[in-house]
DNA sequence: TTATAGTTTAACTAAATTGTTAAATCAATT
DNA sequence: AATTGATTTAACAATTTAGTTAAACTATAA
């Protein structure tokens, strides 16, 4: 529906505080009255949008993290999908990060809804690591370690962005530049810091 | 003062929008009145702390990345820092980063007034990597990226804490646990991923 | 043509919030 | 005791915002 993907872009870019009704009708190219007509109050539809967009970023992670591939294709292929969907949606990350320390219960409740599970996609991914590390195919290292690390490097770029791009001193279109070369390096860099 | 601690600690939780003058006042054991007494506006208050943690997130670090250390001791060092600075002020990250998305010329003036200048200790940064590279101590790779790689591992854990802590399962002591582990870890992951 | 659903307009209420002010109060100093 | 500066109280104005409502309008389909 156009008004929930006005009110995504809204919510999204300036988080819910500082988001506007006015703003969200704009951008939909409607009237306040129709806005909650349709929605009842602020409230519900920053909820339904929070919720479509935890699971636009989980739902691909968790899919990837559960299919059967060897340790190193599956970091390839996590790195690849996560800069992928962020490339898309910049601000995607940002919004999920404040609107949670704001309220952190927020994601429980979402969790519960949504078959996301990510209790069972950690279980694999963990014992996969730590079969490679039996294995000596890998340094030693915990999965929940090495997955905070695969996610800091995809996707703290893109939240630090403005501070990266002031402190690099890069246009817009460096920055662009910078990121798809991360994309190619990120997971080799992962890969040269486990394997033995 | 006591009132612009209050007013740092109230408008990194929160953030500006979310922030209220009372919530400020109250941290501070004062009224209302007596904060547009001293500082006139919440704009002005906000100008001022913002600066002020700007300050606090850099000037470490540009300290030590100026400093004559070998790589590999220098890595150690950001890394420590980082995480023990944003351990005793775990909101500060995703404030700055939140504040600087939704406007992003606050930092060129904040960086403007202050003498951090950004722009020399990347240079120095990157002459260093490239030393490193040329003398085929550790594979080819960007100072830029390095860097970002760097600060990935070390903030971004603390911007998605609520997140991890339910993926992975955590409570607060455990996610305290695994920060401490990767201050040690993290050095080495980086040194791992690099050195040839 | 008429009925209907969707949409707009415009006015409104209610609440929250920032900012101001004058008078009262308090605490320390002279 | 009197003065002074800091602080509180309490009321207020101005603005912003969410949310509501009734009436008018529009396009489409029966």
């Amino acid at each position: 529906m156009a008004i929930l993907t006005a009110a995504k872009k809204v919510f999204t870019h300036k988080g819910y505080s500082a988001a506007r009704m006015e703003d969200i009708a704009r951008e939909a190219g409607i009237n306040r009255a129709l806005l909650h007509y349709y929605f009842r109050s602020k409230d519900r539809m920053f909820d339904l949008v929070f919720e479509q967009r935890i699971r636009e970023f989980f739902v691909g992670l968790a899919q990837i993290m559960s299919r059967p591939l060897p340790l190193f294709d599956k970091i390839r292929a996590i790195v690849e999908h996560d800069i992928n969907m962020i490339l898309v949606q910049p601000d995607l990350p940002i919004f999920i990060m404040q609107e949670l320390t704001q309220s952190p219960d927020r994601l429980i409740a979402v969790a519960k809804n949504s078959g996301i599970g990510p209790a069972t996609m950690m279980k694999a991914f963990r014992a996969q690591v730590k079969e490679a590390v039996d294995k000596k195919l890998i340094r030693p290292i915990e999965g929940g370690q090495l997955l905070i690390n695969i996610m800091s490097l995809c996707v703290y770029p893109f939240v630090a962005k403005p501070m990266i791009k002031a402190v690099q001193d890069l246009d817009d279109d460096q920055f662009d530049k910078m990121i798809r070369k991360r994309r190619q390096e990120v997971p080799e860099f992962i890969i040269d810091a486990i394997k033995l």
